[in-house]
DNA sequence: TGTTTACATGAACAGCTCTCATATCGAACT
DNA sequence: AGTTCGATATGAGAGCTGTTCATGTAAACA
C-alpha cells in the first residue's frame, strides 16, 4: 500500500498551517521558507491525490481530507514527543533541579501554566521559581543561584546559550475616545506629551524607550506601577499611555477598557530567550523545559510569532 | 525540539527488525538492502543516542530505549495505516464487490481470518468467495467473474496483474521415527521409494513434483487426499511421503504428528500471489485488501517471507 | 490603480538514503 | 584450531528529495 510516503514531518507541516492560519505564518514556526511549505504541501496533497487546504479562505480552511489528516497528526504527534521525552529520560535521567529566574513582569502569564504542564511530564525535576526582579539575571546563571532565566535579550557571553522563544508585539495602550485612537499606528511623536506609565525598570531595560523614544529624542514624562492591572488602570483613567506585550493586554481589549495601537507602522517586535548555561542547553528536561514553553505559548499566547535565531 | 529527526520510516523500520528477529529478515520484507537496514538503524541510533537493538542475540532483542521506540510504532502506525485508509476512502469511495476466487488448497487457513479483518474496515465492500477447485482462475478474472485470484503463478498476460503476497517453504512430511527423519534435508532421490500424498490437482500445478522431482526423474506413485487432514494422517500411517506449506503442518509439527524436513539444502520455496484485473489494482479496496493479506499472514503465519518482486 | 500580502513555481544546490562491494564478527561444525 | 556459513557493519558512489532563492501571480486594501 500505502503509497505511504506520508512521513511525520508531513504531520507537523499540516498542524503547523492548521494552527497558524496560513502557509507562511507556518513556515515561520518551522523555521522553513514559505517556498518550502508550498512545495512541500503540494507534495503531500500529490501523493494522497487529494487537497487538504482550501487556499482562497483567510485564514486558511481545511478540506474534509485535511481534517482527516489533522485528526491523525494531532493524535499522533503528541505520543511521539511521548515517546521521545521517555527516551531522553532513559539516556539522561528523569531528574534535575531548574530554578527559574525572570525578568520581565509579564512573564508569569504565560510561565505558571508552562510550569504546570512541565511538572506534570517530569515530576522528578525539582522546579524552583526565584521570586523579585533581578538587575542581572544572567549573573545568577553564572553565579549558580539559577538554572534558567526568561531574557528579552540575546548578549552573547562566554558559557552561556540563548535559546530563542518567541517574538511578540508591544502595544500602545490608549484609554477609549483618546484622540490618538483614530490613527492605526502611532508615530514616536505621538508619545511626546503624554505620561509614559512603565514597570519600575530602568529606561534601558524598555523597549519602547530605547528603541523607539530615544532614538528619536523624545524624553516623556513616567510614571511607574507594579502590577499590569495597575499599569491599565492609570491608563484607562487617562493618566497616560504605556506599551505592553499584546499577549498580556488581549483580555482587557476584549472588554473595551483599554485600545490598543501599534508603535510605528510595522509594530514594536521584541523577543524573549530561555537562557541558560552552555553545559545545560543539552540536558533532556532543560531542552523540554524549553520545548514545553514553546508549544504552550504558541498555544495560548494570541499575536505570538516564531524567534528569528536558529532554536 | 525534538531532535525530531524521527520519522514514520524509522518507526517501520524498528516495527519489522522485531517482528522480522533481524535485519536482514527485516530488510526483505521492507523491499531494502541489509546494508540500507543497517545504515538506517545506525543512523536513527546516533540521533537518539541509544542503542535500540542488541546486535549480539539471535533473534535480536531490544533494549529498552528499543521497545520503547517499538512501543510508540505500534501505537502510532495503526493510526497513520487506518487515517491513510480513511484518506482513501474519500478519494476512491467506500464501497466496492471483491469475488474472490482460491487456486491453493492451503490459502484458506490465513485467507479467511485476512478477510475477517478486512471486512471490519471495509464494511461497504461485498466480499464472496467462489467455492471449488477452479482449473483456470485467471480466465475467471477476464470473464468477470471473479475481481481477486489467489496464484502460485506470475505468468504475465495482458491486463493482469500480479501482486506478491508472500513467499513461504514446502516442507516434506514423514511420520515420526522414519528413517529418512535422520538427514537435515532429503534430495530428490529420497522420494524415490515412497508413495507420495497430494491433493486432487494435475502434476504440473504440484511445486515439489514440476521443480524438483521431475527434473531429477523421479516420479514416485501418487494417492490422492481432498483435505489437509486427511493427507497428515496418512502420513502419519506410514501411507507415504507429502509436502505441504510450513505454515500449514506447523500445529501438528508441534504435537509430533509428523515431522518436517526441507526439501534440498536450501529448501523448497513457492510464492503466492494476488491476481487482479489491471483496471482494478490501483482501487483503494483492492489494493488495502492485499495489504490486508500480507500484513495479516506476516503475522500468523511462521516461517514466511517477504515476497521478491515489486509490492 | 497602486500597494500590500499571501501563495505558487522553476531552477539549482545540498543533504540524505539507497545500493554495491567488501570487511568483520560470531557460531557451528570438523 | 581452522573452516565455513550466516548475519551485521562499513565505505564510497549514485540518485533522489527537500530546501532555498528568485520570481511570478492573485486577491485584498487603500
Amino acid at each position: 500500500m500505502n503509497s505511504s510516503h506520508i512521513e511525520l514531518r508531513h504531520l507537523r507541516l499540516l498542524q503547523a498551517v492548521a494552527e497558524a492560519g496560513g502557509l507562511t505564518a507556518a513556515a515561520e514556526r518551522l523555521h522553513l521558507t514559505q517556498s518550502a511549505v508550498s512545495h512541500q504541501l503540494k507534495a503531500l496533497e500529490d501523493v494522497l491525490g487529494l487537497t487538504l487546504v482550501e487556499r482562497a479562505a483567510r485564514p486558511l480552511g481545511l478540506t474534509a481530507a485535511g481534517r482527516r489528516l489533522l485528526a491523525l497528526a494531532q493524535a499522533a504527534l503528541p505520543q511521539v514527543d511521548a515517546a521521545l521525552r521517555d527516551l531522553a529520560k532513559l539516556k539522561d535521567g528523569d531528574a534535575g533541579e531548574l530554578r527559574i529566574a525572570v525578568e520581565c513582569h509579564t512573564c508569569y502569564d504565560w510561565l505558571m501554566p508552562a510550569m504546570d504542564r512541565y511538572r506534570d511530564v517530569w515530576p522528578g525535576v525539582e522546579l524552583d521559581l526565584l521570586g523579585g526582579f533581578q538587575a542581572d539575571p544572567v549573573g545568577l546563571l553564572l553565579d549558580g543561584r539559577a538554572d534558567l532565566v526568561i531574557t528579552s535579550e540575546a548578549t552573547p557571553r562566554a558559557g552561556i546559550f540563548h535559546a530563542p522563544l518567541f517574538g511578540f508585539e508591544m502595544l500602545a495602550l490608549l484609554p477609549p475616545g483618546h484622540p490618538l485612537a483614530i490613527k492605526k499606528w502611532l508615530a514616536p511623536a505621538d508619545f511626546a506629551d503624554h505620561t509614559l506609565i512603565t514597570y519600575p525598570v530602568p529606561e534601558d531595560r524598555l523597549d519602547l524607550i530605547r528603541r523607539v523614544l530615544a532614538p528619536a529624542g523624545i524624553r516623556p514624562p513616567r510614571r511607574e506601577a507594579q502590577l499590569t492591572v495597575a499599569i491599565l488602570q492609570l491608563v484607562a483613567s487617562r493618566r497616560g499611555l504605556a506599551a505592553l506585550p499584546a499577549w498580556a493586554v488581549a483580555p482587557y481589549l476584549e472588554r473595551g477598557y483599554v485600545v490598543a495601537r501599534r508603535i510605528g507602522k510595522h509594530g514594536l517586535w521584541a523577543e524573549l530567550y530561555a537562557t541558560v548555561r552552555e553545559a545545560d542547553a543539552t540536558r533532556a528536561f532543560v531542552a523540554d523545559f524549553i520545548e514545553t514553553v514553546k508549544r504552550d505559548s504558541f498555544a495560548r499566547l494570541p499575536g505570538i510569532r516564531a524567534a528569528m535565531s536558529p532554536s
